[in-house]
DNA sequence: ATGAAAGCGCTAACAA
DNA sequence: TTGTTAGCGCTTTCAT
């Protein structure tokens, strides 16, 4: 169990001063070949590594990021966390990971413990938040970026898809498959995702002419969902939907098991299921499940890039709204429009 | 955009030493019942928060914890993330997330840059790692515990299910349920949770005097499981496996898949097939996959406790073995023993 | 119980 | 290019 080594033991085995071994190790700085030689062979001898936490102190950046998420059993989530810490290791930040989850009241709780770390910016993906939770942020001087938001508050940068966009897409799939009785499945309504995938799915059935058949809440939750589809569908037959889009696959999932396995309907024949998201089940050939596609590589690259800008640029970094673009993932939970053929699932 | 509050301006604002303000908020210290209601209610007003990396720097206690994950498709692992850093939020620590997928080789790398950030701790999930990495650690006065793995390294806490005794399981409960040709799919070779998981299948199968009847690799990736099942399945019917023991829920699945809808064989009428992890997707209906369950909360609460040991007393605590039991849940992808009926999933 | 003072390990002026 | 110096915000003796 070595002891920690310094800076100043470097120094001294190298002969140098305290800060020439500070500078070896800071990338912009001025030092001879020869010096930093010295302090290469001297470190490597003593095996030392600057303290990240003692060069946070003094330089006001810990090159730490705190992630604050929700739900991992969203299988969207887990996806997009690797995604992102990864993006953010490739940049020479780290990811401090704040569960909201259990901790449910008292994500301001959450909060306190995420900017007691200093944190150089702070990445909210997918919490139900109270503006104020990120004006804490913007006072304490932290920039923030939601994730896969949208919105919902002005003056801070979202990442999310183009969740109206993506609603439109299933409303045209589902009129031009030839479906009649058209139902959808809500998640929470307090999130920006629900409601605008819900905007754009009605209002691509108003435009075709269509009215909601039904409507069921979720709220984003397997269980719910799973209630939500056994009054939508344990009916009869002729007060029962032809197809439904849920408004995320984690309950899409969950909504095709109630309609085959509990009611022994066929789909798509009974009944088309379209989801949200595209996790990797939907992609499952025991679901083959129609779904939009959330680019969470998109996604991802457009959250961190944004973050960066807010963190070098803090004053002049306009907020901005990133809306991305997902495409309909055509599989065979839900009847084909003529000419419409289903796609491989590529990555 | 407030600027950050020190313990200086609270004691200035409330009318005592810095040293005050310290005492306030460290737990174990003594200050008067005046001082205190002064110093909070300053702190209160200009909303100051102690520094945490500060009192890092001080204390030689970062309250970090450094995670270091590979997977997170394996939905064994998002589970477990959550779950292990629920548990070091109560107790104050905050996780810090490597991951160690990306990354491939320079996992070594990732080691350097934990260590950078003066964790108190480090947890290895499931990492494909040479010894040396826990020598790092250790060299390095930092507490490891290894979970889900064992045995891999002398002298370092590990916790994991107990493998051995799952294989076994298994074992037992394919031959009681009649099968003739049993098989075994295996993960990465490395792991010693694969080793194990199939030492105990092949001890059990040999004391009831089978032999093993097929035996391919999957190194825990879903497309290589998908090979081996085509290697194994895609055969003459007298040639074919009538069960399979899978290493791991994730490979099961696709497992399950390749039988079902690529070769159109019936589970379990012409297949039995079991898994290991009961991760969520095992007991969705299109799956009702037979599988051991590992007990996420068990083995989380056993590494959290044995970190807190290491850090509590780094020299008196011995590095321990945690193998933790974990049951047999019986769903519908296996043929069952005769009086055997299938269970219901609980959490 | 409280204040003064000494650092924790490092970076960033400032001289030289 | 280099060394000297002054802190970053805090905890922790040591007196008082």
């Amino acid at each position: 169990m070595a002891d920690k080594v310094t800076s100043l033991q470097v120094a001294q085995l190298a002969g140098v001063s305290q800060s020439a071994v500070s500078r070896v190790f800071t990338p912009g700085a001025s030092v001879s070949k020869k010096t930093e030689e010295k302090v290469r062979k001297a470190a490597a001898e003593l095996g030392y590594r600057p303290n990240v936490l003692a060069r946070a102190m003094v330089s006001g950046k810990s090159r730490i990021i705190g992630l604050v998420v929700a739900y991992l059993d969203n299988y969207f989530y887990p996806e997009a966390l690797e995604k992102l810490s990864n993006a953010l290791q490739e940049q020479g930040y780290h990811v401090l990971i704040f569960m909201a989850s259990r901790t449910a009241g008292n994500i301001d709780t959450v909060m306190d413990e995420i900017l007691d770390y200093q944190v150089d910016g702070v990445i909210l993906a997918s919490v139900a938040m109270s503006s104020d939770i990120v004006m804490r942020c913007q006072q304490a001087g932290v920039p923030v970026v939601l994730f896969n938001r949208s919105q919902d508050i002005e003056g801070v940068t979202t990442v999310a898809s183009d969740n109206f966009g993506g609603g439109r897409k299933v409303a045209e799939f589902l009129v031009q498959g030839g479906h009649q009785r058209i139902a959808y499945i809500a998640g929470w309504q307090g999130a920006s995702t629900q409601r605008d995938r819900e905007a754009g799915f009605r209002a691509a059935l108003t435009e075709a002419g269509h009215a909601l058949f039904a409507h069921q809440v979720g709220d984003f939750h397997t269980e719910k969902a799973r209630a939500a589809a056994r009054r939508m569908f344990d009916v009869a037959p002729d007060q029962r939907p032809d197809a439904v889009f849920v408004a995320n696959d984690h309950m899409a999932l969950a909504v095709m098991d109630v309609i085959r396995f509990e009611l022994g309907l066929r789909v798509p024949e009974d009944v088309s299921v379209v989801g949200y998201d595209d996790v990797p089940p939907a992609g499952w050939p025991a679901y083959n499940l129609t779904t939009i596609r959330q680019r969470a590589n998109l996604m991802v690259a457009e959250t961190v890039a944004a973050l960066f800008e807010h963190i070098g640029t803090p004053d002049t970094a306009e907020p901005r709204k990133v809306a991305i673009d997902g495409p309909l993932v055509v599989r065979a939970s839900a009847r084909l429009p003529k000419g419409w053929t289903p796609q491989r699932t590529e990555t």
